[in-house]
DNA sequence: TTATTATTGCAATTAATTTCACATTTGGGA
DNA sequence: TCCCAAATGTGAAATTAATTGCAATAATAA
C-alpha cells in the first residue's frame, strides 16, 4: 500500500533540493535540518518530519550529508527523468518559457513549440521551429514528448489539453487561468499567475 | 480585533471571480454554490465556508447574486485598488509579463521597466521604455508604483528587493528561485516555476 | 573512559482545514 | 394556504498538517 504523500511535502522537496544545490557549490558536505531552515525560513521539525516521510538519511548528532540527500530527494522527485517538454502556445509567455535557463538544471528540456497563428508556424525560438498544431501527433511521438506545456488563451486551453492527452503526453502543466478536465491518471499542475497577484493585492489592502 | 484569513482561502477567492466574471458573461444572474463548486472542481461546502468568512452574502434557498458576489470578492481582494507594477528584469520572462494581458482583466497595469543591461535599457516593451536601474527612485515615486516584480537571475534579487523596498514599494512579486528577506509588513508573493514543475515531475514518476 | 554537546527520528500533541449534518429560509406549485 | 424542493449558513466531527518534547546516537574534549 503506498503511502499519500501531502502536496505540501512534495512542494517543499524542491526548496530543500536547491537549497542543497548551492550549498554543495560552497563544497560544504554536511548540513543539519536546523541550517537547512535558516536558509529557507523552514522550521528544522518540519524538514525532518518531510524528509523522514521517505526514509531515514540522516545521522544522529551530525546532520545530513550534502551530496546524498541531494540525489536523494532528486530521486523521489524524478528529476533524474530528464522530463522532454512541448510548449503549445508560442506567445510572449510561451516564448518565455521556451528560453527559461532554470529549466535544464533540474533535468527538462523543451523539444518542441506549437501555435496555430501562420505568422509564428515556421520561425524559430531558442533553436527550435515552432510546428503547427497540425503536426503535433507526429512530432509528439518523434521526439517522446512526456508533458505538455499549455500557454494558449484560456478558451481554447481545453482543446489542447485534450489534443495532448490524444497524442500521449503523460502529463500537463497549465499556464492558462481556466480549470483543466483531464483524465485522473495524467498529473495536471497549474500554474496560475492571477492567484499569486490576487493574494498579494489582498495582502496590501489590509492594514 | 482582525479576523485572520487562511492563505487557502484567499488563494480560492481568484478563482471564484473568475468563474463569477464568466458567468456573468454569460447573462446569469444568480449562481448556487453547487454549480459554482462543480464548474471548479471545488465541494460547495468549502465554498460557503470560504464566503462565510467575510459575511452573509447568499440567500438561502435561492444562492448567490453574481454580480453582487463578484463585486464583494473584488473588494475583499483589493482588486478595486488599480494596482501600479514595476518589472525589475527585462529579460524574456519580464518581458512576457510586460506583454500580458490578463493582468489588465484583474486592475494591475505595468507602468514602469528596468533593467541593468546597457543593450536593453532604451528598448521600448508594449511601449514602455525601460529604464536604468540607477533611475528607479526617481521613476518609481513619479509614476506612484505600489508593486515591485523581481524577474532577475536569482543571484540578485535579493539586492533587487532592498532597492525597491528602499525606494518605497509596498508589495513584492518575486519570480526569481530564491527565498528573500523582506521587512514583514511589506507582502512577499513568491512565483516559483520549478516548485510545480517539480510537483509534476514527482507524479509523473509515481506508478 | 566519561561528560558534554549537537543532532536526528519519532511519538504525542496541538492547530488548522475540510467535510458532514442539519436547521433555516425562500420560492413555487398544488 | 400549505407543502415541497432548493439553497444557505454553521456547529460538530473528521481529517490533515505542523509543532513540541524527548529518547537515541555520534563526535569531541577532558
Amino acid at each position: 500500500m503506498k503511502k499519500i504523500i501531502s502536496q505540501a511535502t512534495i512542494d517543499r522537496l524542491p526548496l530543500y533540493f536547491r537549497t542543497l544545490q548551492l550549498v554543495e557549490e560552497e563544497k560544504t558536505s554536511i548540513i543539519s535540518s536546523d541550517e537547512l531552515g535558516k536558509r529557507l525560513d523552514i522550521t528544522p521539525e518540519q524538514i525532518r518530519k518531510d524528509l523522514a516521510t521517505f526514509g531515514q538519511f540522516g545521522r544522529k548528532g551530525i546532520g545530513y550529508d550534502v551530496h546524498e540527500l541531494k540525489n536523494k530527494i532528486s530521486n523521489i522527485l524524478g528529476l533524474h527523468n530528464k522530463w522532454r517538454l512541448a510548449i503549445v502556445g508560442v506567445g510572449h509567455l510561451g516564448g518565455a518559457l521556451a528560453n527559461y535557463v532554470n529549466f535544464a538544471s533540474l533535468g527538462f528540456s523543451v523539444v518542441a513549440l506549437f501555435d496555430k497563428d501562420k505568422k509564428i508556424i515556421g520561425t524559430e525560438v531558442n533553436g527550435i521551429k515552432v510546428n503547427a498544431v497540425s503536426a503535433m501527433k507526429r512530432i509528439i511521438r518523434e521526439r517522446a514528448v512526456d508533458i505538455g506545456v499549455i500557454t494558449v488563451p484560456a478558451t481554447e486551453a481545453q482543446e489542447v489539453a485534450d489534443k495532448l492527452i490524444d497524442v500521449g503526453v503523460n502529463g500537463i502543466w497549465n499556464f492558462a487561468p481556466i480549470k483543466l478536465s483531464v483524465p485522473s491518471e495524467i498529473p495536471l499542475v497549474n500554474e496560475d499567475l492571477s492567484i499569486g497577484l490576487s493574494a498579494l493585492s489582498y495582502h496590501m489592502s489590509q492594514d
